[in-house]
DNA sequence: TCGATAGTTAAGTAGATGCTTAACCAATCG
DNA sequence: CGATTGGTTAAGCATCTACTTAACTATCGA
């Protein structure tokens, strides 16, 4: 496992998870304590401590420990980070399908070969 | 491992590995045959066999062969899902903030808490 | 101060994941 | 035909992952 882009990385391996991404649903609806979280879900409290490592490591969740009870919340735009490298991705896919359509339309007649991807 | 939702699980798990990723990567500028992805990679051609599995079970690559020589493409929009998905959490996150902010404006003494998730 | 509540740590485990090497098959090419 | 090229399958292995239970700490409330 080659590991560049550790911070892209990190988010899509922690949202990669069901249990962590209900968990991120329910902190978009607002913010609520580690027991709150761990209610909805069929497995012990400590499984829910080591997602919530997970999530805070990818730096989606925050926490903030008062008394006894800590209050998990979302980060502002963490998912930002995810959806611009899609959107990047998207962008350049786009582009080279308009610009074989471009080629596509200029003329009708594809003397040299179908592999638009060399040249 | 609970798993609903398995369209979005199976993409994210798909692309929560960077040699995966690296893949896509390539494949939006073209496409590209096994051998051809398998060049730049540090790994074993068996070993990339395995990783563009993962990535058409999860549809965002598509295969075909020809003669003995397999071609690998990018499906149309299936990262599209993931985006959409992401796009989904963050509107509700947002429309939540602004609810926060319409009723922080409106009246300057919290008398009943600030637990805004209540009610 | 005692007991319940909220969370944390540690250690262990079954199964998934990301690789490897060693065959193997099928389409070309000389 | 026989060798090469491009890909595929199978089996094995080290590591990671998602859990578990048990034991422990710290705070709160009576």
């Amino acid at each position: 496992m080659l590991n560049q882009s550790g911070d892209v990385d990190r988010l899509l391996h922690a949202l990669a998870d069901p249990t962590r991404r209900r968990i991120v649903e329910q902190l978009g609806r607002g913010p609520a304590t580690v027991s709150e979280l761990a209610a909805p879900l069929p497995m012990s409290l400590p499984a829910v401590l080591q997602h919530l490592q997970v999530l805070t490591a990818s730096r989606i969740v925050a926490t903030d420990k008062v008394g006894r009870v800590r209050t998990c919340r979302l980060e502002p735009d963490r998912l930002g980070v995810v959806a611009d490298w899609i959107a990047a991705r998207r962008q350049t896919w786009e582009r080279r399908l308009n610009r074989l359509g471009e080629i596509l339309a200029q003329d009708d007649s594809p003397a040299t070969g179908t592999r638009e991807s060399e040249t």
